[in-house]
RNA sequence: GCCCGAGUGGCGGAACUGGUAUACGCGCACGACUUAAAAUCGUGUCUCGUAAGGGAUGUGGGUUCGAUUCCCACCUCGGGCACCA
């Protein structure tokens, strides 16, 4: 008996399938499809870590699971290759950012091959190809079209020493990642998205897709859909009102002061009636100058400034209260105004009793009636604000826009598409914040597409979340030259949306609502079929290192996955990955557990080289837990319980261990339920019995619902609710028949003897209670 | 502070709509095979007790014939948001 050689067998059938590409999708094809996605990799010179691999097998066996089961299977892959570590190495070590893309695209491509996953290989895509990029910037320009994309002075997170302006994800904790300083703000001009145009329709539409609640809570919460009143307080001697939002119409009697944000227009516009002004103008200074992690640390005092000569007027008992300003209210929520009422509001009580101010227990009045009495109307805000989309940096996709000092901003020609990234001597960003484009004036200065006057390009380039929001539909038409992809495509592909897209939960509240936005935008102008991308999403923890701490490269926790393949083989690191725990929650990485991922597939092979035969006795037992067995699987695939489909395959290998032989055909059905998990094992023995074609490419195995029921089962006896014995019954004795069994029994006679029974329980197939 | 999720053996974890808690795997112990080791196979492995039996699913209550599962209060851990009016 030869021994179960992984890396001879995973070879050879990576070769083989590579060759046949079975898991190629044919648009087009009659009959049912399914189109299961996973977030692309960002190919980083890290090379593939094992968290790739847990969340990839997952879909990996959703997809080969439905491809037996008939349907049409699309299962891309591609590379969201634009981003910053692949800059910062570039400005490390002066390598071309698309060198060093090709180099590790290269790598993770070899690695996800050695791991068998069923990838449509023909339809890989990369975001930082121009023939790719061509169309995330004619999708901005649409939306530039539309009113959707504007410029405008917006406050940057700005890194002081680093001399740079920083994404929101480059500052954890108001530090900055690079070097760990305090990061400030800085005013400057930039491209932003109007997400908040869709933030309503981004909200209700979650009713209509099969995203995991949790998920669609969180969505919910960041979106930040809240109801309210916007009501005016009238400033006395002032034709100036000021407008506030407030969810609490009801508790306005007790509003005793209201609250301006330091940087509310109206602030100025009181000026000259403001007897304190120098007071307030340095209250305003230095709110402006405080540093990020100040603003937000957890236990930070109230401040704010009274803004004294000016009195507003209570509109719903025309009390006089005092105006201030302060920094626990935000310009950029609600209308920028509050009116404060310390008596239900913990804010405003802490902010009262600081500064002195009434706290009055008034009545509650009807929200709705006080806000149409005193003129205000009923409202909707959101939390969610519009989209930042300049980045100050080199590796990314250029915005197609021309700054022509005439004509304003002048978008690139569609035939002029797409705008290449120029190559560059330095990557660096600039000491005053610009992108390292700025500096190659060859490139920059241009003529005005309207106008033919002298004109300037934008230099900004895109976030990488601007490819990462349409590639689903990329993938379905991949080398199209004239659309994004072609009709026929996405009416194939696209007709419901992506089947089911399985990614991390840290991109809930990012890539996937962003790509929701740009989906529903797409929808508008007619681009897609369907208004929402993914018709169900569900999320895979994370892998932690050893001692349940994050793996990461700077600990030197990390596993390559490499090793394991070596030493284990690919279909050992499948069936450890997915048997490890819940698919949905972080589990710690274990080396010395993953043996036993290694003997259940070794006693597969010793089975499948030993213990087949034609000549088997029909074994009733057997049967019925091998089609138990198919049916638990096909069910646990669909709701992603990986761990305990694996453990009753290994209830059903070793059963298979304890008996004499096993007849081929069971065998053979055996394999077929593992072969999503393990696929290159299970096509190696599928061979040995003689089949010609592909495990891959058979049907998936039906149970047989009469095979599974059974004529005795074992049920437990309770006496007053504690297990006495174990009963031997018929499967159709009615409550009576069990009855008499039972109270017949020798076992239960002590504990029956001289007792009254009160109420006989029975539970038809699982337990009898007898109550004493 | 608010919103999610989770607390079960030495460890990862299982338990369907309330019905035999600890499946499956790792580890450990003993045994078989072997000159020996590895590999493999077998047996055992929550806890107290010689046993009969008792006690255990974060803690304390409740509902029920019966609760890991449902309800209330609390504790701990993980994740998200965070002065959002």
């Amino acid at each position: 008996m030869k021994n179960y050689d992984h890396k001879k067998i995973e070879k050879k059938w990576q070769g083989e399938w590579d060759k046949s590409k079975i898991y190629e999708a044919k648009t087009g094809a009659k009959g049912k499809r399914f189109y299961g996605l996973i977030e692309f990799p960002y190919p980083s010179g890290a090379g593939l870590h094992v968290g790739h691999i847990r969340s990839n097998t997952a879909m990996d066996i959703i997809t080969r699971k439905r491809r037996m089961e008939g349907y049409n299977v699309l299962y891309p892959i591609g590379w969201d290759a634009f981003g910053l570590p692949t800059e910062n190495y570039a400005i490390k070590t002066g390598i071309q950012p698309a060198k060093v893309t090709k180099i590790n695209t290269d790598t993770f491509r070899k690695q996800l091959k050695s791991v068998g996953f069923g990838f449509d290989w023909s339809k890989e895509i990369d975001t930082t190809n121009p023939a790719y990029y061509k169309w995330t910037q004619w999708i901005f320009l649409q939306m530039f079209k539309k009113g959707l994309a504007y410029k405008t002075k917006t406050e940057i997170n700005w890194c002081p020493s680093c001399k740079i302006g920083l994404a929101n994800e480059e500052v954890v904790g108001g530090l900055c990642d690079r070097c760990g300083g305090p990061t400030g703000k800085k005013e400057k001009e930039q491209w932003m998205l109007a997400i908040t145009k869709y933030a309503d329709r981004l909200d209700k539409d979650l009713d209509e897709v099969n995203y995991l609640e949790k998920i669609k809570i969180q969505q919910r919460n960041w979106i930040g859909k809240s109801e309210g009143s916007e009501i005016e307080f009238n400033i006395q001697d002032s034709s100036e009102k000021i407008k506030v939002f407030t969810t609490r119409a009801d508790t306005i009697l007790g509003a005793t002061y209201t609250v301006l944000a330091p940087d509310h227009e109206l602030v100025n516009k009181l000026k000259s009636q403001i007897t304190n002004w120098i007071e307030v103008e340095n209250y305003i200074k230095e709110v402006k100058d405080k540093p990020e992690i100040e603003r937000t640390a957890e236990d930070k005092i109230k401040t704010g400034v009274e803004l004294k000569g000016v009195v507003a007027i209570n509109p719903a008992n025309k009390k006089e209260i005092s105006i201030w300003i302060a920094d626990y209210v935000l310009s950029t929520y609600g209308t920028g105004a509050i009116m404060a009422v310390p008596m239900h509001d913990e804010r405003d009580r802490e902010f009262a009793l600081k500064f002195n101010l009434p706290i009055l227990d008034e009545p509650f009045i009807d929200a709705k009636e006080i806000t149409e009495k005193v003129g205000g109307k009923i409202v909707t805000k959101y939390k969610l604000r519009d989209w930042v989309f300049s980045r100050q940096r080199y590796w990314g996709e250029p915005i197609p826009i021309i700054h022509c000092e005439n004509c304003g901003y002048v978008p690139v020609p569609e035939k002029d598409l797409p705008v290449i990234l120029p190559k560059v001597k330095s990557y660096t960003p600039t000491d005053n914040g610009e992108s390292p484009l700025a500096s190659i004036s060859k490139w920059v200065n241009t003529t005005c597409p309207k106008c033919k006057g002298k004109a300037k390009r934008e230099t900004d380039t895109m976030p990488n979340w601007a490819g990462s929001s349409w590639y689903f539909l990329r993938y379905t038409d991949p080398k199209n030259n004239k659309e994004l992809a072609s009709k026929k495509a996405l009416s194939y592909w696209m007709k419901e949306g992506v089947d089911w897209y399985n990614g991390g939960m840290e991109h809930t509240t990012l890539h996937l609502l962003y790509s929701r936005f740009w989906h529903k935008f797409l929808y508008d102008i007619k681009v897609v079929p369907t208004s929402e991308p993914y018709m169900k999403r569900t999320s895979h923890g994370m892998i932690l290192a050893e001692g349940g701490v994050k793996m990461s490269k700077s600990i030197g926790n990390t596993i390559d996955p490499k090793d394991i393949v070596s030493s284990y083989g690919a279909d050992t690191l499948r069936i450890y990955e997915m048997f490890m725990g819940p698919f949905d929650q972080a589990v710690t990485w274990s080396t010395e557990s993953i043996i036993g991922s290694r003997r259940f597939l070794d006693k597969i092979w010793r089975i499948g080289e030993s213990k087949i035969s034609d000549d088997v006795k029909l074994n009733k037992d057997f049967q019925t837990l091998l089609h138990k067995t198919i049916k638990k699987i096909s069910s646990d695939i669909e709701t992603m319980s990986f761990n305990t489909a694996i453990s009753s395959m290994m209830v059903f290998v070793n059963e298979m261990e304890r008996i004499e032989s096993i007849s081929k055909s069971d065998f053979k059905m055996f394999l077929q339920i593992l072969a999503p998990f393990a696929p290159h094992l299970t096509e190696e023995l599928w061979n040995h019995t003689g089949e010609k074609s592909s495990i891959h490419k058979s049907s998936w195995p039906k149970y047989n619902p009469k095979k599974i029921i059974e004529d005795t089962i074992k049920i437990a006896v309770q006496i007053n609710g504690k297990v006495r014995t174990e009963i031997l019954i018929g499967v159709d004795l009615n409550e009576e028949e069990i009855k008499s069994q039972v109270l017949k029994d020798e076992v239960l006679i002590p504990w029956l003897e001289n007792k009254e029974i009160k109420r006989f329980i029975y539970v038809k197939g699982r337990i009898v209670n007898i109550v004493v």
